[in-house]
DNA sequence: AGGTATTGTGTACGGCGTCCACAAAAGAAT
DNA sequence: ATTCTTTTGTGGACGCCGTACACAATACCT
């Protein structure tokens, strides 16, 4: 007689090895579908295949594993950035330069929002990793930046272009995060996802626009 | 001997004679503090002085609590809403008119995401009640508009007073409803908590100037 | 008065996060 | 090599949650 046998091999050793990974990733894998209240401790860690107490040799709480989540998709985040900021063409006008690496950064994040709302969701709520970033839980893409100072460094180069006033410089990350932000939230998150949906892109370049003209 | 007597009249009568209205302020009041997740249905029960199951007889889940919460969390928005536009002083033109009341429902806005956060994350998270509004569940302040409908009545008035050129006109509650929801989001309920806060009036009245420019 | 629909109760199930005591394995000290 | 210690995973338990089902008390209608 055969038993159903869930999670097959289950595991050979007593020790996992990488358990801490693997609850990450799991974790990662639940925030992508179902956002930060589906990263469940007890799921996690049958995915591991390991018994549900294990999580705690390596995140103190549910809490922790998930401000671990949402470090990782905040890298995720700042990639998505990258990748759009690569994209740019060359050639350009320092200050066409500096308004496009603007618009960049704010296309990645709406980009990111929509094609991975689960991790976006993740990523900015209910916490300030972003902000106190530790050692243990990286916030940067690939090029050592995260999110934030991405978006910070696109508006210096409108500075150092010419193209905005320096006194107008300090808080004004602020300012076109919220815009790009609240378009985020609300389509993904909020009352406007059936009213605006695919028509996000078009509506964010008009917001883009906006935050341009109005910074 | 005398018991401890957890809310000791409980109830005298079998039938509790409001039971809906209870467990919706009960449910409001946990929103305000705690936010969406705290609204928990056995606990809205038991500050009713009833039995868990009891809420079922009204509500069909705790999503639907949550939900007739969400909406008089919008009623709540629209009135700060209309506190600020019955604040504007007389004698404007109408062109200032127009651009007040625009400012007036934004700074309505902040200010109730400052004043109530709990409330707020309740109004905007994960829902599409403001959109589509039912008779048991009425989004709108005393005024009869919802906070989206004001922001649009503010906007029409800007296009009246030929502050605004028609053709920006539709699709413009989008923008400038996504730049401030995106302050209020990132300030009470993400990583910019912490770094702005106490100045988030002057922030939200610079974000106002860039929305009021750049529409 | 009796019948019916409404509203609240009791019991129970499975899922969650977390605490505690224990067991297995790995590494260090003898 | 044997023992001791630290690390890592297991098992069982507790109290919370949402919710389904059967039942009881009340109100309402005839």
């Amino acid at each position: 007689m055969t038993f159903p046998a869930i999670t097959p091999p289950a595991r050979a050793t007593y020790r996992h090895g990488d358990l801490r990974r693997a609850l990450l990733e799991a974790g990662m894998e639940l925030a992508r579908k179902g956002g930060p209240d589906a990263v469940v401790l007890r799921e996690a860690t049958r995915r591991a295949g390991v018994a549900p107490n294990a999580a705690y040799r390596h995140f103190a709480s549910r809490e922790a594993l998930l401000q671990a989540v949402r470090a990782a998709a905040l890298s995720a985040v700042a990639a998505a950035m990258e990748a759009e900021l690569a994209g740019l063409p060359a050639g350009l006008t320092p200050a066409d330069f500096a308004r496009a690496s603007v618009r960049a950064v704010g296309s990645g994040y709406l980009r990111f929002a929509q094609t991975e709302p689960g991790l976006f969701r993740t990523a900015f709520a209910r916490s300030d990793v972003l902000m106190q970033a530790t050692p243990e839980t990286p916030t940067a893409g690939p090029g050592g930046l995260n999110p934030f100072e991405l978006l910070g460094s696109a508006l210096d180069k409108l500075v150092q272009a010419g193209v905005m006033p320096p006194e107008r410089r300090p808080g004004a990350e602020f300012l076109a995060w919220s815009a790009v932000h609240g378009l985020a939230m609300l389509v993904i998150d909020g009352p406007l996802g059936p009213v605006i949906g695919p028509q996000l892109p078009q509506i964010g370049q008009r917001l883009l626009d906006m935050v341009e003209k109005g910074l």
